[in-house]
DNA sequence: TATTTTAGCGAACACGTGTACGCTCAATAT
DNA sequence: ATATTGAGCGTACACGTGTTCGCTAAAATA
């Protein structure tokens, strides 16, 4: 049991993986990937591809998986940032945008698949998305104490700016990205300070 | 020159760009709609087809041109229900959302080829979407006297937030997309109390 | 050492695809 | 009345697709 056999197969696993993401390009989406120019690419015959995943939409909702898990890790990357001092909004949008920036086709894939044709696809990355909110009532909640309904609904519309943001800077180039970047962290900015003043509304008017 | 030629080519011309969208759905996208199965639909030949149009692609590009079409009479609709008194934002909300429902096709076409494969949907969609936050940049600038900065800020911003819920709104069920209207209602009225609380801060500022 | 398991391969199949070509025949133009 | 145009059709081609089946050879197990 010396796991040799297990290794490789791990391995030529990863290779399928790494040929599908490169296959997916700004012209080439994951709904016209073939599998056989991915094993092709990853340097195995195309039966051979039954060997790690039943379906092409398997190995895409690895993707996605994989997409996800460096979502979270970027998350916690601009956390780090927030507990050495510096602005939580700033450094969350920046590193965001980071990983729009250097993630580009894992970026794309989930959100082409976010309202893409495939119900799993779509129940996946939405779940990634939940995810992300979640972290964001969270924080609001215990570091802002917002109330649990203002800090959902402030939490959502900012995903969703800043989501949005990351959807147009997939075709910018870089100092149109910077703009941008500008542009979106003022965005949850301008969203805080509404979220602060309905706090305040409910307050007063109670 | 009756003309009834021309009337007849017109009329199937509809015909394609309908089975088109006949045939766009949940689990089938524009990516993988077929040039023969649309034919099949409309009733002619495969070989037909090109008599109307030089590929795929520009079927497509009227499928959108369609949707921004549609788009634009809502907003004028919209606009309608503003005249006659009542809230601006629940009235556009609602319109909007009424339809993501009424047309989810296309909806689903615009959203999906927003972030699609093919650069020339993209910058189809995009201008659309830039119609649709023009307008209400200049509604900012004209009613709610606003600078031209923070108008564009905050016109932005919204966009992303009631497209963002009409993307949730697709799968959602009746009763589900009430809530989500519901809720994108209250996060456009935190926007604008956030952009009102900014332009505040400007004027104490200076 | 003998046996079983299994990642990977090559050949083959059935199918759907886009599109080029030349034809028909009714609507138009002359 | 005659000539021209053009929407629509049928045939045919070359190609890429996903997937099945039986095989090989090396690793794992007994």
């Amino acid at each position: 049991m010396s796991g040799i056999r297990a290794k490789q197969k791990q391995k030529t696993r990863r290779l399928l993986i790494e040929a599908a993401m490169n296959q997916l390009s700004a012209e080439h989406g994951y709904a016209s990937l073939s599998l056989r120019e991915v094993a092709r690419e990853a340097g195995i015959a195309p039966t051979s591809f039954y060997r790690h995943f039943q379906n092409m939409e398997e190995l895409g909702l690895s993707l996605v998986d994989e997409g996800g898990l460096a979502l979270r890790q970027l998350l916690r990357q601009s956390r780090l940032q927030i507990a050495r001092g510096g602005s939580i909004i700033r450094s969350s949008v920046t590193t965001f945008m980071s990983f729009v920036a250097n993630q580009t086709p894992i970026f794309r894939l989930l959100l082409q698949e976010k309202s893409g044709n495939s119900r799993a696809f779509r129940l996946a990355v939405q779940r990634e998305v939940d995810h992300f909110t979640a972290e964001l009532v969270d924080y609001l909640v215990a570091e802002q104490h917002y109330s649990h309904e203002l800090a959902e609904l402030q939490a959502n519309a900012i995903v969703r700016i800043v989501f949005g943001a990351g959807a147009d800077a997939i075709d910018a180039a870089e100092d149109e990205r910077q703009r941008l970047t500008e542009h979106t962290i003022a965005q949850v900015r301008m969203v805080a300070r509404g979220a602060d003043a309905t706090r305040q509304l409910g307050k007063t008017t109670k």
